[in-house]
DNA sequence: GCTGTTATGTCAAATCTGTGTAAAAAGATA
DNA sequence: TATCTTTTTACACAGATTTGACATAACAGC
């Protein structure tokens, strides 16, 4: 879902019906009190937020976004008219992800907007590296195109590799993320788990590679 | 440290002044061939990279650094022409951050740099000392572009060097900080670390120096 | 230049450590 | 209860680390 807040009917309108034909969600808004109250009710992936505005003007906008714990995650894009400089550089600064320069081109304003979310790529709900892909609501896993039974230790493993795939794991960290504990005394939990989740990967069990010494890590493959 | 390449040298010549002067570390190039030399060297923190170029242009030039796994995560801004959108378009695609539509203010330019820079804040902890670059989250060394394998020993022993170039450590200081212990007896433990350390790194295994009386240090510049 | 002294480089052997694995015990779940 | 998951224990082994002996290089004083 993509929120458009935009004063120009037709330039809203344009904007709305490009991003619904480009496979988007996304809903207009006048100004900024109906936009708000929407935001109540859900939140977007992504707000394209124009700065010249009859109330309250998109900077305003921007403040409260950013001001708000719920919000303030959500990347915005600032759509600001030519020359306007220092609109731009209040909006970067206040944490705007991007801006579009009107009059921008559809195509433009598309890119745009896949580049900021491929960025903000927050929260993918299927992770995947290599031949593996991790379905988090789903809760399953695939490996190779084969589905593979996980318990809920070992999905829960897996889903911290591919997080941060080439990144190193500690059994600390691990035992932190996954059980919420610390890890304490000497126990080979962590390898055992390891060892059946290499097991049930077959081929791909290999990815998981082991740095001595330290942890373990998904092979970032190349 | 941030690199420009830029063919105009009164463009060039301005972005190092400004950013020079707002605090950055920054070097020009004038066109590929000699910005991918330096990069054999030292990874900058940001590349900004002007898409209109003699031989190579931008576009080439992205790709290529998106497609090396030492160089993809540099965050790159492109410099591109008024109205050229194809061109915005692609990049953005390929995976740059952001872009600067010519001509453009020096304001908007460090507001620009600043941003992107703060998006990618959270992403990879890296040390980079001439063709060395190791990476803390990955635990991973690359010299000269090539991956090469550490033992943890050798790992923390150079992540010591790198974290402060050109200072020397003694060998208490090595034993404190990598062993947690003292430095106690005549052992030749360290000096065996260095040697298999210069070993791996092959090239840049000369960059280790050793300081006659006290310890070893890495070499800054060269 | 020499020479003796000292620090570092190198090697192979000895030692130590972390990891893989299996199997059994302990917990959950149904 | 039976079954599945998780944890623990025990042990073997590959690989990392350390050590001591010796070779080599650097330096200071002559």
């Amino acid at each position: 879902m993509i929120y458009c807040v935009e004063d120009d009917a037709g330039i809203r309108d344009m904007e709305i019906y490009t991003l619904k034909s480009t496979g988007f969600d996304a809903v207009g808004f006048e100004s900024g009190a109906p936009f708000f109250e929407a935001l109540k009710q859900e939140k977007p992936e992504l707000i394209i937020l124009d700065i010249m505005l009859p109330i309250e003007d998109g900077i305003e906008i921007l403040k409260k976004l950013k001001a708000s714990s719920g919000t303030d995650k959500i990347p915005v894009i600032m759509a600001t008219a030519k020359g306007a400089e220092y609109d731009k550089i209040q909006g970067l600064d206040l944490g705007a992800d991007d801006y579009l320069v009107k009059p921008f081109g559809m195509m433009e304003m598309v890119s745009r907007v896949k580049a900021v979310l491929r960025r903000c790529k927050t929260q993918t709900r299927i992770l995947t590296v290599g031949g593996i892909s991790l379905d988090i609501d789903a809760h399953t896993v695939d490996a190779e195109g084969k589905r593979v039974e996980l318990t809920f230790k070992e999905f829960e493993i897996l889903r911290l590799f591919l997080s941060r795939p080439g990144v190193v794991f500690t059994r600390d960290m691990l035992f932190a993320e996954v059980w919420g504990s610390n890890y304490v005394g000497e126990t080979r939990t962590v390898d055992m788990h390891v060892k059946t989740l290499r097991q049930k990967l077959g081929e791909c069990g290999g990815m998981i590679e082991t740095v001595r010494g330290v942890g373990y890590r998904i092979e970032e493959n190349k």
